[in-house]
DNA sequence: ACACAACATTTGTATATACAACTATTAAAA
DNA sequence: TTTTAATAGTTGTATATACAAATGTTGTGT
């Protein structure tokens, strides 16, 4: 489905408008199918990602700026991410003892439990999209999205 | 910058995984430069769609089932959406004589008005980040993503 | 040591979004 | 004609997001 049949345009767009138009389309309907995954695990889509990054750090504690700076939106509320995750335990949240600006987050086994049991379902959605291209085209896609985004 | 480097991913990832986050990434930017733009306009990018797809009606009132389908965004509300247009006079809402359930919503003129502001600014924020590519790179990443959403 | 700037995080507030429940109207079935 | 179902839109509620202001801590300059 074009993006002109999937907002029923009737005017001729040209391709600057159309990329852009597509970008926001995919982007809603990739996130649309990713929150249907996690709803039964009663997580928001950057509550998932939070705990991703965390879980990246290794055992390593995560202060809230560098949470931030690695969640793609950048704009986010990490104290209240946090919050929630703090409530459903995937979490812990302590004052880091050397600067005590700072916070030391850090993934429970709680946390990391249900990160294995998202993995092979997370996997799936990314390959159900992914399957539509060839190997090269994944690649290359990536390339145009790096280079659309130059000095943004 | 690729999207390892923007995220700081330790680990390796592959084409599947990294091209959903380059489409998350990439919309967020996107949407970011065009907030930027519409701001001093005290309107939200949901609503600024909402008065593009009235202006396309080309005088003929549009329902709200009809604006609803028409969105990027297929889940939000359009009620409070047109409400807030209503508020700040950009459109006009009334009762379709020929099916009371309906509603007709139109652009008035002052809505013609600030979408006419903002037109070129609009072409220009869409080709800040057109010009990156090429015209045929821009083609074919019409056509990568839209092939990505296959049966979706 | 004191004042002041920089940093890290939190809180307040307004707005936006998601989703279900509800109301009103029209169409279809019995 | 009454009941039921389908359609169109609105409202309630909980949560999320955006952005600015506030708080507490550390670093720097005098």
């Amino acid at each position: 489905m074009t993006i002109e049949e999937v907002i029923k345009s009737t005017v001729k767009m040209d391709n600057a408008k159309k990329v852009i138009l597509n970008i926001m389309y995919t982007q809603n309907v990739v996130q649309d199918h990713f929150n249907e995954l996690i709803k039964p695990y009663d997580l928001s889509g950057e509550q998932y990602n939070v705990l991703r990054i965390l879980r990246g750090q290794k055992g390593k504690p995560a202060n809230m700026c560098v949470i931030q700076e690695r969640m793609l939106a950048k704009t986010s509320n990490t104290t209240r991410l946090v919050d929630k995750l703090l409530l459903k335990e995937f979490v812990t949240r302590n004052v880091c003892p050397d600067n005590r600006r700072k916070i030391e987050v850090l993934i429970t086994q709680k946390g990391l439990d249900v990160l294995k049991e998202l993995d092979p379902k997370v996997d799936e959605h990314e390959k159900t999209f992914a399957e539509n291209l060839k190997p090269e085209e994944l690649t290359f896609l990536n390339q145009l999205l790096e280079k659309y985004r130059t000095n943004k």
